[in-house]
DNA sequence: GAATTTGTTGATTGATCGCTACATAATTCA
DNA sequence: TGAATTATGTAGCGATCAATCAACAAATTC
């Protein structure tokens, strides 16, 4: 919020560009075409503006993705609002894998999660090197939120969890649709459910 | 079987190299490193040869991606192998998750599924083009084994044994150890379980 | 008004990509 | 032995990649 468009008290020749308005459109790009497969010169034209001008502002690609992946992973399937404490683990859950069923088809052309498709879709690459570790931090506050309810089997839970997630992403970006999703999500909470109850 | 090293009565100058063992090598290159990470440069250095040897002998990096993807897709987990009439239908998924979650972990540095990984680390190129076609072929020929005990379900079923193998071909690359895979597996398959057995 | 600061423009950089033209080498067939 | 055939080595194609440089423009501060 420190950087916006026509800020008063700025020194220096004021950006032609809304640097978050940028943020916005570099998600769906990426989303759509990938970490690799998204270039420079395909980003600065959606934005109007040249290469110089996009460095000047973010630094790098690598930098510029990591702003968009971490507003991601705070806006899109926030665990905090499926984990309450009034709420059964397992039904947490068939929630959150519903709705990633959902939202991971909401848009053909953005299918699946941006940073679960991004760690696939680069190797070894910076990108990869990002997404990971975004990935890593909400798989433990997933792990955390399970042990609260369940924690003998958090480990093997968690790893479920994200092992479908990961899956009903791919399949979304391979056009599986929502409500195909949603059974597979409904087959894997009766797996779930199993293993909680079973270890209470 | 036509093309191998000092054939005979084969004209013109003979190879220097066997282009059955470049396509051995090239699967383990192209599983290490993906699809659109591996350069021509690097294959031809691993192989010994140039590039013009290469182009002469496979014709172009995705005609020689193909031809390992489809012996890879012949000999990994075969759905033959598998699927008995003599065996309950669900129990033959469970040997099939089962394997793959110790297929896809046997080797650190080539975890996953080539095909699965391909189809991901490639978003519109080549690549994708080939693992997708590899895969769907896969799919079709699951589907028909699965209907063939569970006509009912088949397609949700289908659906969760793809997701399934799809996000443990994930997790295997993400570093998720033997175990844990199986686990994951036999949790999946108590949900298969019960959606197969509550439909008969 | 001059100095300072910052953003933009336009042209490039060096590296790497998949791929190929060309001449030469090595083999078989006539 | 010579023609035909096929593979090889060298060298480089045009395209694209992320990133940058120098010069110019527009704002604030002194």
């Amino acid at each position: 919020m420190t950087d916006h468009l026509l800020s008063k008290g700025a020194r220096g020749r004021p950006r032609r560009f809304d640097p978050n308005a940028a943020l916005i459109t570099g998600r769906a790009l990426f989303h759509t075409h990938g970490y690799e497969a998204l270039g420079i010169a395909a980003i600065t034209e959606a934005l109007g503006i040249r290469p110089a001008s996009f460095y000047a502002a973010f630094g790098s690609k690598a930098a510029y993705f990591e702003r968009i992946a971490e507003a991601y992973v705070a806006e899109v399937l926030p665990l905090e609002a499926f984990f309450r404490d009034d709420c059964p683990i397992v039904d947490s859950i068939a929630e959150l894998l519903g709705e990633a069923a959902r939202t991971y088809t909401t848009c053909s052309d953005q299918a699946g999660c941006l940073i679960l498709e991004a760690l696939r879709a680069d190797r070894s690459g910076e990108g990869r090197r990002i997404a990971m570790r975004v990935a890593q931090i909400r798989r433990e506050k997933l792990q955390a939120f399970i042990a609260r309810g369940a924690p003998a089997v958090a480990l093997i839970a968690t790893d479920v969890v994200t092992v479908t997630m990961a899956g009903m992403s791919a399949a979304a970006r391979d056009g599986v649709s929502c409500v195909c999703l949603e059974q597979v999500a409904a087959v894997a909470t009766v797996g779930l459910r199993s293993l909680i109850e079973g270890s209470a």
